[in-house]
Order: structure tokens, then sequence, then C-alpha cells
DNA sequence: TCCGTAACTAAACGTTTGTTTAGTTATTTA
DNA sequence: TAAATAACTAAACAAACGTTTAGTTACGGA
């Protein structure tokens, strides 16, 4: 061993990712990302190999800072109205300190779309799949929808949740209400 | 008078568009808009000014391609049924040869919506107005709606409308279709 | 027919991108 | 204390970006 490391991996990574769920991939540069982490381009690429390496360590440091959100979802036993809660949670994590930046998967999930990145794809499959096991568990709690019926509305709920994401960067606090709102009407 | 054009403006940014549609401003080119384009960089600068002058050509003609959709609608009077034709007007157009593109205007809207690009933004909010004024003009031929749950009810339509076509770009027909079918449940 | 000029080709422009590298500083351990 | 080496600084890298420009070709009007 030699000389100390002067940035916690850790933290740099977290403020990596704010710049990311602010700016997406493409429009976070390196300089960006040297100025926001306060350490230089040598050390993010010792430490996390490249740019991509960068980004993927901000996922995960994104998902470390929402699971409280699932694990609360998880945990919770009222059926439809805990997906309900759990839309209002998802939406107030974007909104903290007045930022509109949305969610960090969703906003990954639509920058990637149409690109080759099979391991951003498959993180984000991974997600989405995941999110809809735990939205199905919960339509099923409610014991007279038939199989078929909890299938549409997990998909519904899915596309909805994904929009809601999207619209969270640009509408209203209040707009976003009502959309919620309405989008459980329909259960 | 000298030397004739010999390509037809028209033409090339109906090309763009396809371009902008398929990628997004930001991955798009001007490398791949000449050779999509078919023309040079000199002939795109000395007809359209920029890529940013280029893109908002395409925005046109990508409206005048879909203006015959929102002509059937405003035409339409059968109410919320013609928002829900609409729909399915709308994602039917971005899936035509197999292509999943989703809407450019929608696509932009999100791509711009972190930018300082004022006249895009303005021409986006413009668009959503239109529709916004379109969907509120058929809610209001049944006239057991008030006001209030109008308003409501639009701006969940603008939400909803926006997250499908954001959604028709990864998402199946079926899944599509169930979404569609959901929204319009309850109204 | 031939001059003026608009439309063409192709190369280069200056920036910015992500990445690498040569050289310096500081800490550990023998 | 001194050799070994990991972590630092700062400059340079090639490639790609949007844009411009110098030089050539072809058409319209005199």
């Amino acid at each position: 061993m030699a000389r100390k490391k002067e940035y916690n991996e850790e933290q740099v990574i977290e403020k990596a990712m704010n710049l990311f769920w602010r700016n997406g991939y493409e429009n976070t540069s390196m300089q960006l990302l040297e100025k926001e982490m306060g350490i230089n381009k040598f050390s993010i690429y010792s430490s996390f190999g490249s740019k991509h390496g960068v980004f993927l360590e901000s996922l995960k440091s994104y998902k470390a800072k929402i699971n409280f959100i699932f694990e609360k979802f998880k945990n919770a036993s009222n059926g439809v109205e805990d997906i309900k809660q759990f839309f209002y949670d998802s939406v107030n994590i974007s909104n903290e300190q007045g930022h509109q930046k949305g969610c960090l998967v969703t906003n990954t999930y639509n920058e990637f779309s149409g690109s080759e990145d099979e391991t951003i794809k498959d993180q984000m499959n991974l997600f989405m799949d995941n999110l809809k096991a735990l939205i199905i568990e919960k339509l099923k709690m409610d014991s007279s929808k038939d199989e078929e019926s909890i299938i549409k509305e997990a998909n519904y709920l899915l596309l909805a949740k994904h929009g809601l994401a999207a619209a969270s960067r640009v509408n209203t606090q209040k707009e976003i209400e009502d959309y919620i709102e309405m989008t459980f009407k329909n259960l």
C-alpha cells in the first residue's frame, strides 16, 4: 500500500448520481462529473473505469436511495391503496428541494430505449419486472378480481407509473395529483 | 439566377424528419443528416441555416404529416369516444412499417424538457395547449359533466396521452391497447 | 457565347467529447 | 530513513461534433 485516497467512492458517486438524474447520461460530460464529484478524471477512471462505469454505480446508488419506498410498498397490506401510496411516494422523492427530475430509472429507460446498451437495458427490465410483480401481488389482495383483469390492470398501472415519472419532470404538483386520483378511479 | 437546386427542400426535410423521429435531436448528427438527406453540409446550411433550423422544419413537416388525424379529431362529434379514437390513431401512426418511434412532438417535449431552448419549448406548449382545448371541447359534449371534472379529466387525458406516446416506443401493441381501454373505462 | 452567380464538392475549422499518459506528491512498510 | 507504490495534477490524445470556407461546376440572362 501507499498513498490513501482522499475521497470516498460512495460519496462521489452520490454526487455523480444527482448529475445524471438532472441531466441524463449523454448530457452529463466528464468535465461536469469532474467538477461535481470534486475529483479529477484520473481518479474517476481509476475508481470506476469509464463514464459508463460511473453511470452504473450511480444507478446502484439511486436504487439504494429509493429502496425504503420499495420496502414500505412490499410490507404494506392494503392492496390497491398501497399502489396508490407508492405512486405518491415515488413522485414526492423527485420533488424534494423543488427539483424536477423525475425518476432516474425511468429517465434512463427512455434515454436508452433506442440504444444497443444491453447492460443498461437488462437492468431496466429487471427493475420493471420487479415492480410489475409487486403490483400484481397487491392487486391479488382483492380476491374479487380474476387473473385476467389483474394482468390487464397491472399493465395499465405500469404504463401509468411510467408516464407519471416522465410527467413529474414538467407538470405541476396539482396536475400530478389529479392524474393519480383519476388513475385509481378506474380500478 | 444561376444553377438550379438538384434537390427538393420538402423532400429532404421529410427524410431529416424521419431521422429525428427515430433518434432524437442530439443523437442525430450532421453526418447522418447528410447521408439520409442525400445532400451535403453546404446545401443543408444554405437551405436551413443550421441543424436547429433543419429540426424546426422537420417539426413542421411532422405536424403536416399528422394533420389529418387532428382534422378527423376536430370534426368528430361523439365526445369521449372521439378522444379514444384519437389515441388509437396516434399510436398507429408510429407503428407504421413496424417502426417504434413514438410521437416526434412528445419525444421532443421530453428531450428538451430540461433545456433552455425557448423556441422549441414554445412550439411544444402551443401544441399541448391546442390538444388540451380539443379534448375539453369533446368532453363538453357530454352535458352531464360539470366544468371542474372536465378540467380534471382533460388534465388526466393529456398526461395519459403523453405517457402513451412515450410507451409506444417500447411496449407491445397489446399492452398499449389494454392501457387505452383502461384509461377510458370510467369516462 | 460568355460573364455573373447560385449550387455543388471536399477539406478544414475550432470545440468538445471520452480516455490515456507522463510526471509529481504523499503514505506505507521494511 | 529510504525504497516502493498508490493517488494525485495536468496536459495531451484521437475522434466526433456543428459550422465555415476555398475552389469547382453548371445554369440563366445579356
